[in-house]
DNA sequence: AGTAACAAGTTTACCGTGTCAACATTTTAT
DNA sequence: ATAAAATGTTGACACGGTAAACTTGTTACT
């Protein structure tokens, strides 16, 4: 025991910390409680403290993905406060970015459980103010407008080009797409294409 | 020992088999090379044998999935043999459909990392003649073609659309979209807004 | 301040799992 | 017929999740 204090300070907030380096480094497969307690120095049933198993630990794992890419969308949003079209493309572009730079957060988003639903009822959907489907709704939406859409299309169509692009995004990271360039424009195009 | 003889017959086969029923009850968290063996009713290292490891089985399961995912979509395609539109519409929908009724089968399918890669070169793209986008490439080529669309451009709509399908079935599946009501029905009219 | 309750660590132990090595039996090829 | 290859089995090991019992700090109440 060399650490300050028999208390650490804030392990629950270091294990998740650490626990989302060694999910990027070795993968869902590599990554266990055990090591990410050693990472933190602390003894292996330390985080039995702070979570309740290791189910517990990678959910929060993933709330903390789902901020950071929540956040991602968001600043490119911010950039064209008055450009819906070019939002929406970057958005999208934004979207691929994250995914194609963190690879192994799509697994961590896609395959666990949570995620921010889109509810759809009577014909309405609604994003929750704070998820990502939410910031592409508002551009979305703002855009469909100024061309007048009547609403029934343009919330369909939003919502098309929400699953496009999520689409466009898990094939390329996938690499269920080979392609040789820049998937960026790849993907621009895409939208462009299909708005 | 109260197997008739000592060699099992076709162990390789049926390891894949109970393989895919252990996953779809128990899910791929729940999944282990010894339950599979005990299914099997032979000891828990006789996989070794026939597969180098625990991997090894996953993924032959995997080809196993993945073929199974082509012929239901194949199958829905000879429904309608010249009605390209349709045929669009009854993929999406068979697709979908496939994911919803087999809902592990999507995990096992886009996390690995196996699957039949789309090559996109000098703006053409290639599907595998056996793969599940191959058959909905033919379908879609043929649409935009009778509709007379340039080549590059139904090149790009038919990933587009191809995106847009796997986008949807992702949202569904993972419970992203909250929908009340027959799922299907939705997928259709997506894609019509955008075909 | 003293002490009881609580929070946050540790040690130990157990079980399930993947995998390797050594051995047994059956099938196949010469 | 028999040696080699294929296919099984047993046993052992290390790793990882997790429960129980114990220790040490921290907080709250009188």
């Amino acid at each position: 025991m060399d650490r300050e204090s028999y208390h650490h300070g804030d392990l629950k907030q270091e294990l998740i910390h650490n626990g989302l380096l060694l999910l990027n480094k070795e993968g869902i497969e590599g990554f266990s409680l055990r090591k990410v307690a050693s990472m933190c120095e602390v003894s292996h049933t330390a985080p039995y403290k702070h979570f309740k198993d290791k189910d517990g630990l990678i959910n929060e794992i993933i709330m903390e993905v789902w901020k950071k890419f929540y956040i991602a969308l968001l600043e490119v949003t911010e950039l064209y406060p008055n450009e819906p079209e070019l939002q929406i493309v970057e958005i999208g572009k934004a979207y691929v970015k994250f995914m194609v730079e963190n690879p192994e957060y799509l697994k961590l988003m896609f395959l666990s459980d949570s995620s921010y639903p889109i509810r759809i009822k009577d014909n309405q959907f609604y994003g929750n103010k704070n998820s990502s489907f939410g910031v592409f709704k508002d551009s979305s939406e703002r855009y469909f407008k100024e061309k007048n859409l009547n609403k029934n299309l343009y919330m369909e169509k939003t919502l098309t080009m929400w699953s496009m692009v999520h689409g466009i995004a898990i094939l390329i990271i996938k690499k269920s797409i080979e392609y040789k360039g820049d998937y960026l424009v790849l993907v621009e195009r895409m939208i462009k294409t299909s708005i």
